[in-house]
DNA sequence: GTAGGAAGTGGAGCGCGGTCTAGATCAAGC
DNA sequence: GCTTGATCTAGACCGCGCTCCACTTCCTAC
């Protein structure tokens, strides 16, 4: 049993069956599906194989658009791996960027809730809207954001 | 001039007055921005410092909905520090989930960048299709999703 | 006083990424 | 044969986060 059903394929990748057709219709699989002889698709386990680099590529924000032009040039076949490269650099880049920026706000919320956890070890009285109270130093270049929140 | 028109605010968080009036709207702001006679909105410092945390939680992924409900916590005043924790530390792990998700996703686009790279380097003609040919090593459990694309 | 630009309001529209519906067909088990 | 459930297609619909439109009002400068 190489082939599976659209059920199946949905169940271990997580995708729904409607995805999974969606995906299709929008031409971001690699090769046309197989079918059987009643109109059923079966999944190769290439195409499962692609579908989780897909779902790789989508998780990390590369928008349907590119992935269709990155499965566009897979279907061409040889000759166009310099192109294909420079896709997933600039993807590769934008995760980067993304990893970053996370990063970034990750610190802020981190400060914010240190302050109010250190805010509730002292009592609910202690003031958060005291600016002269002692809270743990901003992360970054802004240093008063605390006083109203 | 301590006080800032909607397109000044725009300019400086980078949001657009169509986007500072409905997040108004939205009732993701703490307080009522004061207005002039003429009915023209006037930021303060405050209500723009609110802002820039606004846009941090929403870069990292906070849904509107949960802004406005930790805006509607900080509207209502002190009491409810440990609800406002709550919140933000079920988003920050969020975040952290995220970046790990993105990191993940990251090596292995880094991992393919690597094969197309390296084959261009040997010349177009060494074969990506080549199952047999010597790349590097593929990241996490699957080890075979090279030989498609 | 008038021209021009910024800002006001309410509400429609949009781009993205699916999700769901309707109604038909297929396939396995009794 | 019949039921049950998975699958099929085409196309409508949705939630989110804005964005834009139409039209009015305000304000500054000439």
């Amino acid at each position: 049993m190489t082939e599976l059903s659209i059920g199946e394929v949905a169940e271990r990748t997580g995708l729904s069956v409607h995805a999974l057709r969606f995906y299709e219709r929008e031409g971001l699989l690699v090769g046309p599906v197989r079918r059987t002889a009643g109109g059923r698709r079966r999944y190769a386990v290439l195409d499962v194989q692609w579908l989780e680099i897909c779902i790789r590529l989508r998780e990390s924000g590369m928008p349907l658009a590119d992935l269709r032009r990155f499965a566009d040039l897979v279907r061409q076949g040889p000759g166009n791996e310099a192109e294909r490269l420079r896709l997933l650099d600039a993807h590769r880049q934008r995760v980067d960027e993304r990893i970053r920026e996370l990063e970034e706000c990750r610190s802020l919320i981190a400060w914010k809730t240190a302050v109010y956890a250190d805010h509730l070890e002292r009592g609910e009285a202690a003031g958060l809207w005291d600016p002269t109270a002692g809270s743990p130093a901003a992360p970054g270049q802004s240093s008063s954001l605390s006083s109203r929140s």
